[in-house]
DNA sequence: CACATTAGTAAGCATCCGCATATCATCTGC
DNA sequence: GCAGATGATATGCGGATGCTTACTAATGTG
């Protein structure tokens, strides 16, 4: 058995198309992927500073500063220091941050519709809620190679 | 409806992880990322050239010499002129290369197998063969807009 | 035989990435 | 109030990538 192939090798060829597809989608928009991605973790107002922002969507900390500097100079998102701690920043998406956030992506969810269409139903439905256990996983729970742990991925048993 | 994330979101720090997990597997054997993928693509019989492979494996093909020439020194594969068209290497896949490929497979598989088992057994089933399916699939299939061809991505009708 | 084409190779360039370092302002613990 | 830690920022290094150009050897075409 495991005569199958390496899930990297099924993913990486398929992750490089849909952001070859994304692109173009993006570029008209006028925001970077890094942007989209942003604006994907301010809107449901889980992260609030820059540090937060960074671990969020796994970026580089100092990476993110020009993708930020961006997004306000465009009008996308404020970046308004913490009163409570003035060191830190406040990030907000703006409505029109919103606006294009939502544009995009119902752009790019569209086009994976299409793609998806052309999947059974029971193996689309089990792709997607398999992609979003796994994409619920914390890293290390994929990365270790001690996973001595075999909690679920689904529902998983708190404490 | 769909309000879930884009593939992208998941797909993206889901291969990270996978990919941070193979390194070690890799370094350990001497191989690296690109090599392990040559090693596959000759695996199979189905490349010949050096063309033909870095059309497989989706790398550019002035990038892949140094993986090419690595690998040649290493005993893994094999570059002899074709006989027939003195400009093109065959390329071939030696048993200390298959070897090496088997090795470090089982070791990845293995590591994939532990992760895939935290998912419900019907997810991962429709995982897997959602992921084969797309993988099936051309490029140009996932990138184009125009998905006027709705043919199943699954039991494709030829012609 | 002259010409265009192709496979492999080498080299350069622009970009991006992760990582590390350094600075400055600010907060927190003692 | 001072020392140490922390958030944001700027900068640079090394590595990898995609893209392009150029050169060679060999093939094929007229």
């Amino acid at each position: 058995m495991t005569s199958r192939r390496d899930l990297a090798e099924m993913l990486y060829p398929l992750l490089q198309s849909l952001i070859a597809a994304e692109v173009p989608v993006l570029a008209a928009h006028g925001v970077s992927m890094w942007g989209y991605a942003v604006l994907g973790a301010l809107e449901d107002g889980s992260v609030r500073t820059q540090a937060a922002l960074a671990e969020a969507i796994g970026a580089d900390k100092t990476r993110i500063i020009g993708t930020l500097d961006k997004l306000q100079a465009t009008g996308l998102i404020t970046r308004t220091p913490d009163p409570r701690d003035r060191r830190a920043r406040i990030l907000t998406i703006t409505d029109e941050g919103r606006e294009v956030r939502g544009s995009v992506r119902a752009e790019i969810q569209a086009h994976e519709e299409r793609l998806l269409a052309r999947l059974p139903e029971a193996d689309r439905d089990g792709f997607l809620r398999a992609l979003e256990a796994l994409h619920r996983l914390p890293r290390e729970d994929i990365t270790d190679r001690s996973s001595l742990d075999r909690r679920p991925a689904h529902r998983s048993n708190p404490a």
